[in-house]
DNA sequence: AATTCAGTTAACCAACTGGTTGACTTTCCA
DNA sequence: TGGAAAGTCAACCAGTTGGTTAACTGAATT
């Protein structure tokens, strides 16, 4: 059992469901970035870094320590959990299933017909 | 190493973006089920339904197979597989450098400063 | 004191989302 | 043959997203 408080999903979800903020947990599970060194591979402008790093905080798997004029974001890869534990649950089907009900349900389908 | 084509992350991921749509696929976990039998238990119309089907097929997590006049949907969990791997490989991290890394940070980081 | 540097905020934009209702197509059934 | 049922499609709506540029705040440098 799973048995979660299930925080938010959704938002780890969304927050995942994009390269350049996939690419940004990336580069910060090396070790806490600055803003500016975390948008130097990308060539999108510095306010939209920062509109993916506050979709990433309000999922909690950024925190940020400002330092003097500098903002420090580090990973915080907890609420990654649930998302991976959701997957987990579902990794079970896709070898149980594929065998045992997918063969099941293609011997009882027949009349199938693909748009 | 992970090493998939890395089908659609993005579509995944967005896919599971959404709570409907997550209960959609536990639904279908159970087993295949016509448009009207997934829509049944959510208070939306069905051409809400319809278009998350869209959406989970086409992140290939749903196939459609139209029998007569209905269509019946099964899940189909393999595009979930790179999402899962994805993750996995940044479970090392929530426990490996909570201990290790964030302990090491949080005596380099004294002069901290919330927002 | 003036300037530069780090970063956010604001305003704007086009595209997408998640929902609706209404009309439509196709299939089943009496 | 005439509904009713299953489902999609089209148009619409409000809100969000991912990007931009311009203006701003605050800290460091000179």
């Amino acid at each position: 059992m799973v048995n979660y408080p299930v925080p938010d999903l959704d938002g780890v979800f969304r927050a995942l469901a994009d390269p350049t903020r996939r690419a940004i947990i990336g580069a910060l599970a090396r070790g806490p970035k600055t803003v500016s060194e975390i948008s130097r591979p990308f060539d999108i402008s510095l306010p939209a870094v920062s509109k993916h790093l506050k979709v990433l905080e309000r999922a909690r798997l950024v925190t940020r320590q400002v330092r003097g004029r500098e903002h420090h974001c580090r990973l915080n890869p907890q609420p990654l959990a649930p998302a991976h534990d959701w997957l987990s649950f579902y990794s079970g089907f896709w070898q149980e299933r594929l065998d045992a009900l997918d063969a099941l349900l293609s011997e009882e389908d027949q009349d199938s017909d693909e748009a």
